[in-house]
RNA sequence: GCGGAUGUAGCUCAGUUGGCCAGAGCACCUGGUUGUGGCCCAGGGGGCCGAGAGUUCAAGUCUCUCCAUUCGCCCCA
């Protein structure tokens, strides 16, 4: 029995792993033109930054982490999110202190040991973008309008824009009241699900899938009505910003996120079409969080994109078709044949070569297969006159064309 | 972590109430007379029927256990 891939760890061939390389050649196109610069980061970091920065009571932290003892004996995790990690690397190289404002990106594998199913994976992939060192309203819709720029770079169509405001600490804590004593007013009439979160986690009852369509669902408080008002002013400045600027969002008073570092600017971009999945990126302001880690008291604003959720909606991609492929007819002209390959490669064409022993018609097979534009025959005749014969695999079409102007003659057919 | 579905050739699947040698289409390879692909024709390679136990004279077919895939729940990107 061969060695088994492990669950939820994919590996990817074409086409999908050209739909990442696209991904991320449009990532680095769109956010430079923003002001962000790429960094690097490790995958594994000391598990303790995850527990102080996402929470200890989330689920990511308690249930979905991939977590061991380094040789030490210290637990270490694979990385569950990119942000953490940047504002601990933010903070070690004292970012703050020679710039105002930092721009950064990454973008790479994450961890989760969740079940995997459709547009998640426990090996999964984001583009994570992070914005420290101001709290200015314009700053989140600077991020949000990168976000949906790349997203539609990406020709990815049919997505929806939310956003909602969770307002500060105080405005959360005095909200959280008020949603506690709403909901126990109506305990009964919630699924086993909300009656759990209502004390652990409130926020979360909102989005709860069943409970949606209830009366007292929407009836609930809104979030945007506990704002405090230097909370509703910036939110509203972010939202005017956006409007000014064409690109439509909703108002989802619902919208809270996972991570308990978020505050203020929250925003996911949605989907319908990756299964039961409905984030395709989210993020938000998360003003405490530096400082929290030991940090600087910077204020920042981020959101994370799934790539693999992006690539069920990328469709497909079509592969680059090859310029040429290299046919030799006899072992006396392989050595022709191939230099005569590597001149066209040097010039800037791409296309493979046959290896095969086996006959002409073979050849010929792979050439169409590779789905060459042209195929380069050489065989003894050819080889005789310094020159290799050209066929036009489109039309069926072939001439003769002496080696040294093989590459102008295939550059100048495109 | 919890449910449901599925696991037969590289891919998509057939395989009747358990009964001879395990099949098709597509893909692949080789041919269809001298050095020409796609269409057509002929031939060919390839499956411990997911793995392991069990029931039976007999198991791809029934039972159990694993493993994997997949769709949900949960959670999130």
């Amino acid at each position: 029995m061969s060695i088994a891939r492990i669950n939820g760890f994919a590996d990817m061939f074409e086409p999908e792993s050209t739909a990442f390389t696209f991904m991320e050649s449009q990532c680095r196109k769109i956010f430079p033109a923003y002001g962000f610069k790429e960094v690097r980061l490790p995958v594994l970091e000391y598990t303790d930054l995850f527990a102080r920065s996402i929470g200890t009571e989330t689920d990511v932290v308690q249930k979905e982490m991939y977590t061991f003892p380094d040789s030490k004996g210290k637990p270490t995790s694979l990385r569950p999110e990119a942000t953490a990690g940047m504002m601990r690397a933010y903070i070690a190289a004292s970012l703050h202190a020679r710039e105002q404002v930092s721009r950064l990106y990454t973008f790479g594998p994450m961890f989760r040991h969740e079940r995997p199913q459709k547009g998640r994976m426990r090996q999964f992939h984001q583009i994570d973008c992070e914005l420290l060192g101001s709290s200015s309203p314009v700053a989140d819709a600077d991020v949000v309008s990168l976000l949906v720029h790349f997203v539609s770079s990406l020709g990815i169509g049919g997505l929806t824009l939310r956003m909602n405001s969770l307002g500060c600490a105080s405005c959360r804590q005095t909200y959280r009241q008020a949603l506690i004593s709403h909901f126990e007013k109506h305990e009964a009439e919630l699924c086993e699900d909300c009656r759990r979160r209502l004390h652990a986690n409130p926020l979360r009852v909102l989005d709860c899938k069943k409970d949606r369509e209830l009366p007292c669902m929407l009836d609930a408080p809104r979030l945007l009505d506990y704002n405090c008002p230097d909370c509703l002013e910036h939110y509203e400045t972010v939202t005017g910003l956006l409007k000014d600027a064409g690109i439509a969002y909703v108002q989802d008073d619902r919208l809270v996120r996972g991570l308990d570092y978020y505050c203020r600017t929250t925003f996911e971009l949605q989907s319908d079409a990756i299964g039961a999945q409905t984030a395709v990126a989210g993020g938000g302001r998360y003003d405490g969080l530096v400082k929290q880690l030991g940090g600087p008291d910077i204020p920042g604003i981020g959101f994370a994109c799934g790539m693999e959720r992006l690539a069920l909606l990328l469709g497909e991609r079509q592969l680059q078709r090859p310029d040429f492929f290299v046919v030799s007819l006899d072992p006396s002209c392989t050595a022709f044949a191939f230099k005569l390959a590597q001149s066209l490669r040097h010039a800037g064409l791409s296309g493979e070569t046959g290896y095969g022993s086996s006959g002409m018609k073979s050849a010929m097979r792979q050439a169409g297969k590779s789905g060459a534009r042209f195929a380069v025959i050489v065989g003894t005749d050819e080889l005789s006159r310094g020159a290799c014969a050209v066929k036009n695999m489109d039309q069926g079409t072939q001439e003769e064309v002496p080696a040294d102007a093989l590459a102008t003659y295939i550059a100048n057919k495109d």
